[in-house]
RNA sequence: GCGGGCUUAGCUCAGUGGUAGAGCAUCUCCCUUACAAGGAGGAGGUCGGCGGUUCGACCCCGUCAGCCCGCACCA
């Protein structure tokens, strides 16, 4: 064997190096082969300006231990790695930067800008790519990839203007959602709504020629400086005959008609008169359109009043123009009253600004005609969504989707490749127009316009891969297997890759969605800065390691949020420590190599080895099939259990005694060497998608054929493997060892007192077993000594476990009143489990209808619980 | 309003039509030569309420309640 393992567990130590070692060799990077079976899968990109965070270390973990298992399993393994340039995030942080500096990025002007943001990039960008090598990403580094480099700049290209061509992409003047603090358009997807406590505000507005006054109610009276209209339900008996006549607008004294419209107004909402300010909001906009109403903008692309509003108004901030217009509508007596109201209010997710719907002239993808395809693939199972639950809501936001706006006014991101003409003429191409194609004019002019982020994410899965060129990788590696993702990109990314790789490749670019749940602290509450409540994966991964915080997070993720504590992952740090310090027991004993170490004899093997083999290979179909579904849950519990509790707990325990040489001769201990190294050997495979570094670190002592654990095949459940019988009796040796413990300790003895233990087999193979194994019990239970099928004395403590009679000849009768209160409730726990058996198997029904196998069971139960209740009265 | 989810041990969560599990916390004992980041043992639950289906329901169906998340609306 290799060195031994350090006597403490250091992640420190190795994980960076042992990181470096795999990159190096190439480890991460799969072969240019058509033959073999493939596995791909693409990043989410993450941000070019982020950092490391919980929900990233999560994601990446996810796809890692898939990757890592799939790489194991044979497949040729590609996942292919990038960065998103987030256009509205990148461009906030290096103005920012900018202005720190005391510059602004209108000082620079747009090319000098989008220098720097490059800048910024090259100097920075590669941050997050660095700490997710950290986390131990086994992501193929050498096809990197950057939603702006040329290759995916010429898929977005190429796919605007196919879809331009197609009459899929439209420039149009429309209602759309309006940042004014990045004064740019967003979409839909782009708005969150927060719940606010808000006023309503009701206002007066007086009747032409009349005493009559009409109370209005508005959350957002500075709009009414941009209302050309009242409007009234056309049954409405309270108003009817005010249709057609004119209402004075307040402040402005301006004169607006008093219209009817069944669509926008609600009668029995409110006061059933409704202003209608067409330029500033989605509904008003609709209803102007319907009744040809004038469009007053009265804010700007800054959120300030435009002159429309007036000259006192000009120039204010929108929220200081509605304490304004408040304060003069109080003083003239035009308010009536206010209310306080809950209401959401929908501000840009990116930086929380209020959202101003504005009319302006923007580009839109008409998105029916790739909705409908990706809502049939989904539909039709070509798609599968996981957690199943989520289809629902996909179906639900793909049927009632809008046209997506994709123009956006800043300057880092794809420019948009359309071109106008000093005549007005508009050409959008693949290259770039010297002259109008339409009037031969020089001089054209590129729109300034850029587009949404998500547009070049959506092509992700096959732009990565050299499309539209039919490039080898695209080949082999597209469409991907698998994609998993946050949940809360549902919308923004996986249906739009989904429209995409439907339309342009034909086919969909994955069969699987993984949603995973948000990680949350350990109370269940979202993690932010202000709670103090945030985990910081990197400083994790410096305390306790990146094995545990992976393990951790693996083994709750089920698909449902994930409540995470730092306790939790000390917690399973303490686990990998167990590992580390079972693995150095091992290996003092170990002294051949594995690739040395020869097949195992299983038909002569004793039933220890062979029912820890049989347990291991439990666990391996056990975790295969979790793996399978995206339990990861369940696959790292499985591991989690076998290892500690089976593994550690009883199988090192048992053969110590072979092992250190107190029971049975060579032969014997040689063959529980070789089985040791075979539990360690595929434990450690089984484990090293969850752990790869603390796997890999203990592996390479065991000198395998293979350079590196990450290349050695992963286990897979053989049926020659399973023992039911070896189960069944060392269950059995469990059982009685445990009661003995148990016994002891109930009537006050301690670990030092042995005793003796009777134990009758009910054939002559069993009672040969429990003499094969007396040694074992005698060692793990502290007996003096074991006697098989020997009368036992009177007034021992007798008991039936797994069908077997057992006695335990006590020194001296010690009885406390706390033991015989505990064997009292056993004894009538016992008599009430009995009496409802006895119950179920008196009622015909169930003996007629239950399955054979269940009424044996419980016929089973009825003779155990007789015998134990007899003995369990003896013992009082 | 539409859709989805949740309610199981003190906490956080698994779970199967055959009478309930884990981790952490807690209590008792033990520094046994891999590991005190450990070992052994214990206590702790009428599985949110009420109905129904079934021989049998924590599980399936209905209903009520509470909580959470989307989407839509919000004059």
């Amino acid at each position: 064997m290799k060195e031994e393992l350090d006597t403490r567990y250091d992640p420190k130590t190795f994980e960076q190096r042992i990181y470096a070692k795999w990159e190096s060799e190439g480890y991460f990077t799969p072969d240019i082969d058509r033959d073999r079976p493939k596995f791909s899968i693409v990043i989410p990109p993450p941000n070019v300006t982020g950092r490391l965070h919980i929900g990233h270390a999560l994601v990446n973990t996810l796809q890692d231990i898939v990757v890592r298992w799939k790489r194991m399993s044979g497949f040729n393994t590609l996942w292919l790695p990038g960065t998103d340039h987030a256009g509205i995030a990148t461009q906030m942080l290096v103005d920012r930067d900018l202005a720190r500096q005391g510059i602004s990025r209108f000082d620079l002007g747009r090319e000098k800008f989008v220098e720097k943001v490059w800048e910024w990039k090259e100097k920075y960008g590669g941050e997050i790519i660095e700490q997710l090598k950290r986390l131990g990403a086994s992501a193929d580094w050498t096809r990197s990839r950057f939603t702006l480099d040329e290759g995916l700049s010429r898929a977005v290209r190429y796919v605007f203007v196919k879809l331009y061509e197609d009459g899929l992409i439209y420039r149009d003047l429309a209602m759309v959602n309006w940042c004014p603090n990045c004064r740019t358009a967003i979409s839909d997807v782009e708005v969150e709504f927060r719940e606010r406590e808000g006023k309503l505000w009701h206002i007066d507005y007086p009747v032409e020629g009349s005493d009559r006054r009409l109370t209005v109610a508005t959350t957002r009276p500075e709009t009414m400086l941009g209302d050309t209209a009242l409007a009234v339900h056309p049954d409405d008996d309270r108003y009817r005959s005010l249709i057609g006549r004119y209402a004075i607008l307040p402040i402005a004294n301006r004169r607006i008609p008093i219209i009817a419209d069944s669509i926008l107004v609600d009668p029995e909402f409110g006061t059933g008169v409704v202003k209608v300010t067409p330029a500033h909001d989605k509904n008003d906009y609709e209803a102007g359109k319907r009744n040809d109403l004038p469009q007053l903008q009265v804010i700007d692309e800054a959120g300030r009043m435009t002159p429309e509003a007036g000259a006192e108004f000009a120039g204010l901030d929108r929220f200081d123009a509605r304490k304004k217009v408040l304060e003069k509508l109080e003083e003239q007596g035009f308010l009536s009253s206010v209310k306080t109201y809950q209401n959401a209010v929908g501000v840009h997710g990116k930086c929380d600004t209020d959202v101003e719907p504005m009319i302006s002239r923007q580009w839109f993808v008409k998105i029916d005609p790739l909705a409908r395809p990706a809502i049939d693939v989904v539909r039709d199972g070509t798609i599968q969504i996981i957690p199943e639950s989520w289809e629902a809501t996909y179906f639900n936001w793909m049927e009632n989707i809008h046209d997506w706006t994709i123009s956006r006014q800043l300057w880092w991101g794809h420019r948009i490749p359309a071109f106008y003409c000093a005549n007005g003429h508009m050409t959008v191409s693949m290259d770039d127009p010297a002259q109008c194609p339409q009037c031969g004019s020089t001089g054209m002019r590129q729109e300034t316009d850029v587009l949404d982020t998500w547009f070049s994410s959506a092509l992700w899965p096959f732009s990565t891969m050299g499309w539209p060129d039919n490039t080898p990788d695209y080949e082999i590696f597209y469409p991907t297997d698998v994609l998993i993702t946050g949940f809360d990109i549902l919308f923004f990314w996986v249906a739009r890759m989904i429209m995409m790789g439907l339309r342009f490749t034909g086919r969909a670019p994955f069969h699987q969605v993984f949603l995973n749940g948000l990680v949350r602290d350990e109370h269940g509450d979202k993690m932010s800065k202000t709670k103090g409540n945030v985990i910081d994966p990197l400083d994790v991964i410096e305390e306790v390691g990146a094995d545990a915080l992976r393990f951790t997070l693996a083994i709750f993720a089920s698909g449902r949020d994930i409540p995470l504590g730092k306790s939790r992952i000390q917690g399973y740090s303490a686990f990998v420590n167990k590992i580390w310090n079972a693995s150095r027991f091992a290996l003092m004993h170990l002294d051949v190599e594995l690739k040395d170490a020869g097949a195992i004899d299983r038909d002569n093997l004793r039933s220890i080895e062979r029912w820890i083999l049989s347990r291991l290979n439990e666990t391996t179909k056990a975790v295969n099939k979790s793996l399978s579904a995206f339990r990861f849950d369940e696959a790292s519990n499985a591991i989690y259990q076998f290892f500690w509790h089976e593994f550690c707990d009883w199988y090192i325990e048992m053969v110590k005694p072979v092992l250190l040489g107190k029971h049975g001769d060579v032969g014997e201990q040689k063959k529980a060497k070789r089985v040791l190294l075979e539990v360690l050997d595929r434990s450690l495979r089984l484990l090293h998608p969850f752990m790869p570094f603390v796997t890999e670190e203990i592996w390479q002592k065991l000198g395998g054929v293979e350079a590196s654990i990450m290349t050695a095949p992963y286990p897979i459940g053989e049926e020659v493997l399973e023992d039911s019988e070896a189960e069944r009796m060392i269950a059995a040796v469990k059982s009685i060892i445990t009661t003995v413990r148990n016994v002891r300790a109930e009537r006050g003895f301690t670990p030092k007192d042995r005793f003796r233990l009777f134990i009758s087999g009910s054939d002559g193979r069993e009672s040969n077993f429990f003499n094969t194994y007396a040694y074992i019990l005698t060692d793990l239970a502290r007996l003096s000594e074991v006697v098989i099928d020997g009368q036992p004395p009177p007034g021992t403590h007798q008991d039936v476990i797994e069908g077997f009679h057992i006695a335990i000849e006590f020194p001296e009768r010690v009885v406390t009143k706390e033991q015989l209160e505990r064997t009292q409730r056993e004894i009538e726990k016992s008599q009430k489990e009995l009496a409802s058996v006895e119950a179920r198997l008196a009622n015909e029904q169930f003996v007629k209808n239950a399955p054979a196998a269940v009424v044996q069971q419980a016929q089973a139960r009825l003779s155990e619980l007789r015998q134990r209740l007899e003995k369990l009265q003896q013992n009082q």
